[in-house]
DNA sequence: ATTAAAATTTAGATTAATCTAAATTTTTAA
DNA sequence: TTAAAAATTTAGATTAATCTAAATTTTAAT
């Protein structure tokens, strides 16, 4: 298999290509990954010797379709042990990040199999992101920003694209948990923050920055 | 903490120091590690220099009172996925040891109390190895190998002395499984092998070898 | 008590992943 | 369109863990 290393890596570029199909650039990788640029151009060297990656010198890297598959695989296997983490251990949305990090790359398919079983074949994890089955199919669902929520519309609360401990929280202070149903009552003009009823009954304030981050089904 | 690697070698040690009280032998780590002595040698200092064990050129290594218990607690967290694996996700008891041996370098002091909790506190792994607390405390049972035992003796099946997927297929195989109760019927004195019935009604015949790794408690 | 064998350590290399500093290529913006 | 800035790559080191081969120390056997 690929080392822990290569594993990061292959999962930063996956995470950076979200959306755009161009080629992710060095300095990004470095970036996630905290390392520096120098660092990231002789694994790139590595990963496509390996055939994980298509690389071509100061163009930017895309994964291989063995490259993505390496990729879902592992994201696949933090997802589910972050379910496991919530679900069974009884662990917060927001303590669960750094434990699936390791156990991220514990290598055994029957393992993770047998883990999704036991866990219900989970289709998201704790902060809604969607859970890919084991031959990487992903089932997307459609989900839109707080922020682009017109007046007057409603919508459930079904994922985040923000991670960090502090902003987790934050939601679950607020009550703005996965799940909860919300119903846009003011665009404030000033500074684009968001007014909004939570359950029928919580009036909430967020600033356009949380609601960029919180996503909802409508 | 301490590397993977730190604590493979750790393991090793607690594991060969087990019973002596000697010193433990540079080529006997080498073997258990896949490496060779030379490597050792080098580790051996870097542990040292950790203050993790106690070493003396040419004299063999002892763990120290913090190389012990960094040594438990990695034993502690093998022996609990291993009760998971087997109670939650439904492998064999021959199945196991391979995963653990990844999941045991998870750090996480919260997810393994958890862990432990969510399994009931169990007292022993899937082998009938006792599980350390919290703490570093073992509460041991006196153990008794079917070799050792007398025509006439009855005793339950509690533990085994060699992990080996063969050997443990062996004794499912037999129906020897921990918790089956036998009584020695006949000692052959031939070549040692020994003659009980296990649950009152199946007769078995076990060779020296198996029966040394057999545990009772009598 | 010597000496041969076995065990252990040292010396010197190798591999994976990283770094800093310098060189090169691409991008941007006057 | 060309020069400065930004991004990227190369060159040369470093650290952790390993190895082989040679040197040293301990053990065991006559």
């Amino acid at each position: 298999m690929h080392s822990f290393t290569e594993e990061n890596y292959l999962k930063a570029i996956y995470h950076l290509s979200d959306g755009n199909n161009a080629g992710v650039s060095t300095n990004s990788i470095a970036e996630v990954t905290n390392t520096k640029a120098a660092s990231v151009t002789d694994m790139l060297k590595k990963l496509a010797d390996k055939k994980l990656i298509n690389y071509v010198k100061y163009q930017g890297v895309t994964l291989t379709e063995i490259g993505v598959k390496a990729a879902v695989n592992i994201i696949r296997k933090h997802r589910l042990w972050e379910v496991f983490l919530v679900e069974k251990l009884g662990f917060k949305w927001d303590e669960v990040h750094d434990i699936a990090e390791e156990l991220e790359h514990i290598n055994s398919a029957v393992l993770i199999d047998r883990l999704d079983d036991f866990l219900g074949n989970p289709a998201a994890d704790p902060h809604g992101d969607p859970i890919p089955d084991s031959t990487g199919n992903f089932t997307h669902k459609k989900l839109v920003k707080v922020s682009d929520m017109k007046e007057g519309q409603a919508g459930t609360i079904s994922g985040v694209n923000e991670h960090s401990s502090a902003f987790l929280k934050h939601l679950e202070k607020l009550g703005l948990t996965l799940g909860t149903k919300i119903t846009i009552t003011d665009l404030i003009e000033f500074d684009g923050s968001i007014m909004l009823k939570a359950d029928e009954t919580k009036e909430r304030t967020i600033s356009r920055e949380v609601a960029k981050n919180i996503l909802v089904i409508l």
